[in-house]
DNA sequence: CCCTTGCAAACGAACGATCGTTAGGCGATG
DNA sequence: CATCGCCTAACGATCGTTCGTTTGCAAGGG
């Protein structure tokens, strides 16, 4: 933290050397200078005290620019949350959409390819998810339904592809909606312990929750 | 909401209609009179928007007192969410323990009963699990390092149980850990959905995700 | 080559509101 | 008459946001 030449312009102290090689955010995101650096910040702090727990003078600190100064890149703290709550639940969404169109046919397969994506999002990405997961709160009435639209979609791909399997006489489950309940949320609390010096690479931790997907999906033959 | 009747002392608005059957915390909570209703408002608060999404002015509203009243029940805001996580924390444990020493031997059995008691917690007292879970951050390191004790006495279970199925040769999973977190984890997320009008019984719930759990960690014969 | 003009991005100061908490008093209960 | 539960009032700190101003750079004309 001591000794740290600025990097950015006017200087810029905490928190950067978490943001050198970033890869915070999905490349989707175009925004770029201080814009970029500050939901940058607001996703780190945002992701370990929740957007209440963060003051604005703390983001515009960690961002190494004054409080007012943030207004000129954003419209207020709640639309800087919502960027980063959008930009998780539609990355997500596209990664699903694509495993499912690239593994059409196969329920097997096809469920395979989806638990990757998603397990793949929430390792890759955790504390966007995090914070896509569970701020939402914080959202007016008129944001939040936008974002659970989202959800909606990509929740509405586990369910027809779960319902596909079992229809083809795949899978079989004491329940279906249940079956997508175990899968997405064990899925989405990949987010909340994911860490790299745990030893498991991303694509270990994919292949073994589709492994264990299919385990849930298909009966024991005795 | 209109056109209540004031059950408590000098009246009470608000919340009060879902306290009245109150099964919110769990009966080894001995707290009563206005230090109960309290726990009970900060469950609902803090369950819906978070530690620092609640004020006291607002609890304290909700409780029918005064903000200042608050406390003569309670040294400070945070010393309220510590009661309510290590609460959530030491339900789960104990239920997880008694599950386990219920049925000692078969491996088998044993997850069964583990995942039931694991899910049931989560599905009979979700407010309290949600803030058990999320709001760890708010705790000054002395508290947190508490919860976490009992926490990790809870991990310790289902990984053993985990580890000695295995050990028997009744499990047979890609990897140990990453099999616990995926049923600790789908178990946690009940919390977040779980609802009694999707129609599921807790028992329901109890009983398929055991199903799942089994299904997980033995192998298909082939 | 200097100088002006324009503009985006940052600044310091301050707004009213709300934060968690404390002090001291008052009335009912036992 | 002491104790308990609640009250009113207020403390200093911090909240999200707005204001008017200053800074630094790039383009264009003399």
């Amino acid at each position: 933290m001591e000794g740290m030449i600025a990097m950015a312009p006017r200087g810029t102290q905490g928190l950067a050397e978490e943001l050198v090689d970033n890869h915070l955010l999905p490349s989707r995101s175009e925004a770029d200078g201080t814009h970029r650096r500050l939901l940058e910040v607001a996703l780190l702090t945002f992701g370990e005290r929740g957007f209440h727990g963060v003051s604005v003078r703390e983001l515009a600190a960690a961002a190494g620019i004054q409080p007012s100064s943030m207004y000129a890149h954003l419209a207020s703290k709640e639309a800087l949350l919502m960027e980063l709550v959008m930009l998780g639940h539609e990355e997500h969404r596209d990664r699903l959409r694509a495993a499912r169109d690239s593994a059409a046919g196969d329920p097997i397969e096809q469920i395979r390819s989806l638990v990757r994506a998603h397990v793949g999002f929430h390792a890759e990405y955790p504390l966007l998810a995090r914070v896509a997961n569970r701020e939402l709160h914080a959202l007016k009435p008129a944001r939040l339904e936008k974002v659970l639209k989202v959800r909606g979609e990509s929740e509405q791909m586990l369910q027809e592809t779960v319902a596909g399997g079992v229809a083809a006489g795949v899978f079989s489950v004491p329940d279906d909606w249940l079956a997508v309940a175990v899968i997405g949320g064990s899925g989405i609390r990949v987010a909340d312990w994911w860490n790299p010096e745990l030893g498991y690479t991303v694509e270990d931790v994919e292949e073994t929750y589709a492994e264990f997907a299919v385990r849930l999906l298909t009966e024991r033959r005795e």
